[in-house]
RNA sequence: GGGGAUGUCGCAUAGCGGCAAUUGCAACAGACUGUAAAUCUGUCCUCUUCGGAGUUCGGUGGUUCGAGUCCACCCAUCCCCA
């Protein structure tokens, strides 16, 4: 994996890059769809290429190596073609997992153990196997194993998780240095940097981060509970600190405005499930702002979906009919939205792009942000 | 004409003397940030200063401290036999 950086904000870190893989070529800052089972849920490939304009996509190595395991995907020649999807790939260690099915598991340093959410069968995860797991799905990108604490945690705590993702971490590398693809195509490690909302750990996150020489680095542990003013300084406070010509990956953020503001602090890749799910739940981010489009003053509203949408299905359909499918409980309403809700964040950060270039991107996004309102 | 059954908050249901009244659906609103989520939460008779207050179970009377629940009559609907 290669990193160019192509060109720097003047007034603020923001700055434009491209990534270079054996599945192609990531143009940053960029939003990664979250394909956590091998499917954007609700999106055809097809749509994801031509309407969304993915330049890359997420997998999971717990859902994967859970569900359909890893003998079908090493049998399959790994990920891309189990799923038929010949970009990038990047896939989540399991880590946030280890956060979110708090309940099933079980920390050591060692590694974590848990029960699978499917049947309650019993499984254990380590810096090794994790990283052997997400050699044999293939992703382009792997990322360490690593705890993310609650934003709420105290510092007494967050500072013993961040001991043990630093000891996962240089376990991971270790595991990673030592074995390769099984598809023969390139892979990148990134490191996660912990730290919870104390920035006197996220320095120490990011330094140790920074010198261990990866080919980028992702942010980890935001967007968990914490206000959004403490995530945008985490960020600052991180950002200062590592490489600049290596890409950083704000994980599992979030919202429009959450993702300017990232890339106006200098981050680089971006993922959330919110434009999938929350579009599932009839949620629309659209160029007017927030869309609940279950609620009755939609039911008569025969104008486009997103008058300045780019996908195709923003001028097809009207408000009025998303609403009624959506009430209808037919499938083809969460579709929509979430091709919609793709195609928004991925046009987001393709303006980000050409406002960088432009040298325009500090005022653009300052009106962006007002126009998308406080609430994202 | 004779016999039987049933009427509860939009619809459907529960309720068998202490009830503003069960549950489902519908409706209305909210939440969702490295996906255990096509999910979850709240409201859903009227008014409310969220403490309550006022009116309800086809209708009218009655029994009872107390009636959606028991009794009488009436009205409506459905079924069966003529």
């Amino acid at each position: 994996m290669k990193f160019e950086h192509i060109k720097n904000d003047i007034n603020t870190q923001a700055r434009t890059g491209k990534i270079s893989t054996d599945h192609g070529e990531i143009l940053t800052p960029v939003f990664m769809p979250v394909g956590t089972c091998g499917t954007v849920k609700g999106v055809f490939h097809r749509d994801l290429n031509n309407e969304v304009e993915a330049q890359i996509i997420l997998g999971n190595t717990y859902h994967l190596y859970l569900r359909p395991g890893l003998a079908t995907i090493a049998e399959a020649g790994g990920l891309h073609k189990f799923v038929s999807w010949s970009k990038p790939v990047l896939t989540d260690s399991g880590g946030y997992q280890v956060f979110s099915l708090a309940a099933n598991r079980k920390l050591s340093s060692e590694g974590c153990t848990f029960r699978s959410h499917i049947d309650g069968s019993k499984h254990f995860f380590s810096p090794e196997n994790v990283i052997d797991t997400q050699r044999i799905i293939g992703a382009d990108i792997v990322m360490a194993f690593d705890e993310c604490p609650p934003g709420t945690s105290d510092y007494k705590y967050a500072e013993k998780s961040l001991t043990l993702t630093q000891q996962w971490l240089e376990r991971c590398i270790a595991r990673f240095d030592c074995t390769e693809s099984p598809y023969k195509h390139l892979q990148s490690l990134f490191p996660i940097v912990q730290g919870c909302v104390y920035s006197e750990l996220r320095r120490r996150a990011a330094e140790h981060a920074a010198s261990l020489n990866r080919e980028g680095y992702a942010i980890g542990g935001l967007s968990v509970g914490e206000p959004a003013e403490v995530m945008y300084e985490m960020i600052e406070v991180v950002n200062e600190i590592l490489p600049r010509d290596k890409p950083r990956y704000l994980m599992g953020v979030g919202t429009p405005v959450n993702i300017l503001e990232g890339i106006a602090r200098g981050v680089d890749m971006f993922d959330c499930v919110m434009p999938t799910r929350n579009g599932r739940n009839g949620m629309l981010f659209t160029s007017q702002g927030i869309v609940n489009i279950r609620n009755a003053k939609w039911a008569n509203d025969f104008s486009a979906i997103d008058p300045e949408g780019k996908a195709f299905v923003d001028s097809t359909y009207s408000k009025a009919y998303l609403r009624h499918l959506f009430m209808a409980g037919e499938m083809l309403g969460a579709e929509i939205a979430s091709l919609h809700n793709l195609a928004f964040y991925c046009n987001l950060t393709s303006e980000a792009r050409k406002r960088i270039n432009e040298g325009s991107f500090g005022q653009w996004k300052t009106e962006m942000v007002k126009k998308l309102g406080e609430r994202l």
